[in-house]
DNA sequence: ATCACAACTGGGAGCGCTCCCACGCGCCCG
DNA sequence: CGGGCGCGTGGGAGCGCTCCCAGTTGTGAT
């Protein structure tokens, strides 16, 4: 049997002995150099870190979390659903945002799609046993108790979204009211005098918002919403389309529709055109979420853009402070929506 | 100090010791249980997991990977322009795929993003010291040296398609030669005499199997691949448009395109519109990936469909496999391509 | 010159687990 | 009826790190 160099790991890469012993130092200093205490000299800061460079020396990750009581890991919790319906941009863009903000951090992200409940309760115990330093969750529906579970058992959470007006959980959500207004007033500033809208699922804050948002923009503008012109929908091309052709048959005389999704915006200017109406000139039609789809549509439509990677970095950011301070400040932060204007409206 | 109760975690939660000493046994035979060795009589093994059930334990992750030298997690490297370009369905399709197919085995999924050479340089060290137990790699281009470096380092490996056609390094592909030629001999079948194509980057290993499928069914068909048919795009959706262009500037009288993306796709059909060729009246336009752009087109697009969440599955069960025995058969897979026949041809 | 105190540093203990050696027991063979 | 064998089992050692306490040095005040 082979005699492994002195103090070298079991893989044969250094280990912080030997990055000690090659300093002239205790592991107790290179430590300390690693996660930088200031309680070390400067000269013998500098010949650890030549030895780290010269050995090529990285901690390991399974003994510093052992050691420590934290795993330098982070999770985020996507229920699969999510990633066939929002694709794209939400999906990628989430995780772009958390990557880069991981990026200089040496924290791991951790995916996790979420199925079934029971996986979702495995989640739970998992997250519990404090093998991830925090959570990051998204698309949390009005009626999940897991934010709530996880904030209990003092793990640090955020999520993308809330649940109501008055969520205590920390999150970053963007303001889906002001989108929609945003898009009503485009609508109503183009000249358009019958603006219909088809909502999302209505447990769902979010379309909730955006419906306020709708109704808001109208009564700035002195009208009263009209509850034939408002449709239901789930988010789904489908729905939107079945929306759409209930909207014109109770009202043949409307002449624009706010969509809360892209994809119901697809389905609505299928119906739209069943029935003969060209988009804009008989119905203007605006979108949310600037979707891949919204720009290839034809005429390319407009929609409700959401700052999808300022929110993945937003709530990285969130979380680590949470982590860091474990203070009790509990971040809320919401980020502006943008109208991106095509040829739709 | 408070005293903790006898034999419980740092974190409250039990440990191996307080499972042995609820069971009646030795730290040793509730590690054998946990691990399903065979060398435990069944009465034993009966109170061990009764006493597991009664404390809740769940294994702690850390101490398990420093003690045994592994990670229980797999890292999936993407580069990031991939989250952009092909963000849907290829990205989120093949997380799926991993994800369901980790879902019972507690492997961790690690995501990388990598955006620059020195992030890629990070995660080759991160992967060389043992910080995970397998990599699956993402759209490799051809002169990328990682899967190599990995693989000589004795770290398993498997990629997403291949770099070249004697690829030596484990992978899963699918069968782009056999997409391509299926796409003509479509067009081929409708009577299309002319047909051109659009191709992806020459660097592209996957880019040259769909040209070599496309010239295959030319000659299968008894005709000779002419140059003049065949422009050179990048997969975005500009490089489409500027080889469509080009393509009607050299062969006016050409009838049918096969594009070797989707995003080309649109951008063929954007020229073609501007040149006021009707798809698939004059023109008849196949795509490939098979993306929601696709779907959503007017006329929709005929694409050739990849099996994503298969291909996601199938690496994740050779990285496995690879990881499990280590044995020297490195596996190489393709997978079936398909033709989803729509409107565009 | 002496003492107090701060600034650094070394290294023991221990995180929760796996690995493996050694031990006890029952059984079969000679 | 004794020795051997193998199955089950207990528990020591140790994975590579962080934490922390005790030491060692250097500095300024007395």
């Amino acid at each position: 049997m082979a005699v492994t160099r002195r103090g070298m790991g079991r893989d044969g890469r250094p280990t912080l002995e030997q990055v000690a012993a090659r300093a002239g130092v205790g592991r107790g200093t290179v430590s300390r150099v690693i996660n930088g205490s200031p309680r070390v000299s400067e000269r013998t800061r500098a010949a650890v870190q030549q030895a780290i460079a010269d050995l090529g020396y990285v901690p390991h990750r399974a003994a510093r979390a052992l050691a420590a009581n934290r795993s330098d890991a982070i999770a985020l919790v996507v229920p699969e659903a999510e990633t066939r319906l929002f694709a794209e941009p939400y999906f990628s863009g989430i995780i772009r945002g958390v990557s880069a903000e991981l990026a200089d951090t040496d924290i791991q992200l951790l995916l996790t799609l979420i199925r079934t409940p029971k996986e979702r309760q495995r989640f739970s115990q998992y997250a519990a046993s404090h093998r991830v330093d925090g959570v990051l969750l998204v698309s949390v529906h009005g009626d999940d108790p897991m934010p709530d579970q996880l904030a209990e058992m003092g793990i640090p959470v955020v999520m993308n979204g809330r649940r109501s007006s008055d969520e205590l959980v920390p999150h970053v959500d963007c303001d889906n009211v002001g989108g929609a207004q945003l898009a009503v007033e485009h609508l109503l500033g183009r000249g358009r005098s019958t603006v219909a809208t088809i909502t999302g699922p209505s447990d769902m804050y979010v379309a909730r918002c955006r419906v306020d948002g709708y109704k808001e923009a109208l009564r700035a503008a002195g009208r009263d919403p009209d509850e034939d012109l408002i449709a239901k929908g789930d988010f789904s091309e489908e729905s939107g389309h079945a929306a759409m052709h209930k909207l014109m048959r109770r009202r043949p005389e409307l002449d624009a529709v706010f969509c809360a999704s892209d994809l119901m915006a697809i389905g609505a200017r299928r119906a739209l055109r069943e029935l003969g109406r060209s988009v804009p000139g008989d119905v203007a039609l605006v979108g949310f979420d600037d979707s891949s789809l919204a720009r290839h549509m034809d005429p390319a439509l407009t929609s409700v853009r959401q700052p999808m990677e300022g929110m993945g970095r937003a709530m990285t950011r969130a979380l680590l402070a949470e982590i860091g301070d474990s203070g009790p400040d509990r971040p809320r932060l919401v980020l502006p929506t943008e109208l991106v204007r095509r040829g739709s409206s």
